[in-house]
DNA sequence: CAGTCAGTTTCGTATAATGAAACTAAGTTT
DNA sequence: AAACTTAGTTTCATTATACGAAACTGACTG
């Protein structure tokens, strides 16, 4: 077995059993027993840590715990970072060493794309990408996203504002949002810039409206289509964690 | 050494690494180390596992730790809960447990005071608190605290509303309404009820106003002078506790 | 009153958390 | 540029300590 980092497995169960009551604000010992797969006593002796210290509180009539007071004192200390940009570089970082190549992120604006935040890829040959470009909406990955997710009257005006050379082309790129949507990512090879592909996927914020838009981008003969879709999962799953950021 | 409760050293250990946050909003290892006084290759574990699951994040230039998303995730599904008399019973109960005696929560309502919540002693002898009891301002514990502590104009017409026997009454009550303030409790025996007596604090809300007032109650036998100066210091810290759990 | 179910406590054992110390990598001073 | 700091990371031997099986309690149910 590998352990990726070193950690304290008392700690990680008990941070597991908070992250229990994410599902249901109140639970009872056997509950999170049950959620967890940890042994009743294992769980009864992580709990009175956690309620000693006022992380959970037991009702005292149905003996069930639900979150305390301290992680409402800790979220008042919580960092006032308001702009994905910031909030979200470190786990781009971490995503960037991961896949070795360049990440990006987008947003919308207007008939545009804005890259707001980029890390780039540490390798010789690579994908540059700066920050603040404008890219246009139709093509490439991170634009087919932004226009896949938009919300139902934006799209309208969005494709409207693409200028299909024939409208059998309108037609097939209906077809490719759709199927984008049902996937959850989007990918593009050669499709904006010679030699270089793309992987994207979109963010979602708490209320579950598009955020912005994640990437991964480096020149097409590196970034295959296998490697691409070996990399999706790992790109929607990185973006489910950093949508949990936005606030 | 006596355990009151068999908890898990190294979730104790975590859980002090996440209160270190309430202090200063972004951490080092070392700072950490000295505010918990533990050794840094254990500060560096527990830091790796509330690391992984998201409870702190590492700032990937400045190797500087801050509060992570989880905390906001966590704060989400706190139960909302909003009046005091819901939010602090637990804590009430566990203090009755403790001194034994009746506790109750007052508010002032116009030129009264209300119980609006209570756990009775469970000795044979005690005193009872009916919750929903209107009770005056002018004397007993809980009473010279709603004055004390109220706002500047609220006092005055408070002060206006007593009738003071003599204008010398009003001098000394004054004095001991300044004596409470510095000394953070108030007590009273006799004064309202025969053979009853009563040590009363003030709990603030997150924004340091005066939200309620906490007080425990008995026989003026049982709950002698000194009995109350040594309850004192626990309804104090008490106080302290319960006013972080009101946003 | 037997029977189930949820929570609590005990206890022997093996594991896993610990802290000293060594190591690395920057940053400072000489 | 060598010699020191200073901060973070990793290793490792030791033993404390977290673990889970099982027994216990006590409330609720049929």
């Amino acid at each position: 077995m590998e352990d990726k980092k070193s950690t304290v497995r008392a700690v990680d169960r008990a941070l597991d059993v908070l992250l229990c009551f994410t599902q249901k604000p109140s639970l009872s010992l056997t509950d999170i027993t049950m959620l967890t797969s940890l042994h009743k006593s294992t769980v009864h002796r992580l709990l009175a840590s956690l309620e000693e210290k006022g992380f959970v509180v037991r009702s005292a009539e149905t003996d069930k715990y639900t979150l305390g007071f301290r992680i409402w004192e800790l979220s008042t200390h919580l960092p006032q970072v308001d702009d994905p940009a910031t909030i979200l570089l470190p786990e781009m970082e971490k995503l960037g060493d991961l896949l070795g190549e360049t990440i990006s992120l987008y947003i919308r604006d207007g008939n545009e794309r804005v890259r707001i935040q980029a890390v780039q890829s540490k390798q010789a040959i690579r994908r540059v990408a700066p920050i603040g470009a404008r890219l246009p909406l139709y093509v490439g990955a991170s634009s087919k996203i932004l226009v896949a997710y938009a919300d139902d009257e934006a799209q309208i005006s969005l494709l409207s504002s693409i200028n299909f050379p024939k409208s059998s082309d309108k037609e097939k790129y209906l077809i490719q949002l759709k199927q984008i949507r049902q996937d959850g990512y989007a990918t593009s090879i050669e499709e904006r810039e010679q030699g270089a592909a793309a992987v994207a996927v979109p963010i979602f914020d708490q209320s579950e409206k598009l955020a912005v838009v994640l990437s991964v981008s480096g020149p097409s003969n590196r970034l295959t289509l296998e490697k691409m879709q070996e990399h999706a999962p790992q790109m929607m799953e990185a973006a489910a964690r950093m949508g949990k950021m936005l606030r």
